[in-house]
DNA sequence: GCCAACGTTGGC
DNA sequence: GCCAACGTTGGC
């Protein structure tokens, strides 16, 4: 099982619109590095919903329900989607300044990258996180 | 709203 | 194949 954090702008898609909507197609991916990320989830994958912009925090956890298939938003080039559902919302957002501020989460991508809309997220990390959120 | 960082494009 | 110019992203 791998962990991942895939970024949105709450202004376009927030959690709670995707908890709404209770499954998405993680379409419009046009990086490389983030689609090779896409093509690496497993279904069963764990994901952190990033809000960018607006909050700058983690503020809910998804699921990998369909791995990686020809983006139908792609007129041309090579790039791919995925399904994710929501499991549930953090009980409290963490902020970028506060994974900032952790020894075990300042060298996270979204840190170190922050462009990067789809990241590969560790175990560690992950937990971390998890723990913040309580 | 600004601007730094990064990725992509295109001229050579 | 290099690199300058440009566009986009996202933090501030």
């Amino acid at each position: 099982m791998n962990y991942w954090l895939v970024k949105q702008e709450p202004d376009s898609y927030s959690f709670d619109d995707f908890v709404a909507d209770k499954r998405a197609a993680w379409t419009g991916v046009r990086n490389y590095q983030a689609r090779n990320n896409l093509r690496a989830m497993k279904k069963g994958d764990t994901a952190l919903y990033y809000h960018s912009n607006i909050g700058k925090a983690v503020v809910g956890i998804a699921k990998v329900a369909k791995e990686a298939y020809p983006d139908p938003t792609a007129k041309e080039g090579d790039w791919v989607a995925v399904d994710l559902v929501p499991e549930k919302a953090l009980k409290r957002p963490v902020t970028l300044d506060e994974i900032k501020t952790h020894k075990t989460l300042s060298e996270m991508v979204l840190v170190k990258n922050s462009r990067l809309s789809v990241q590969p997220v560790t175990k560690a990390e992950f937990d971390q996180i998890i723990a913040l959120a309580k």
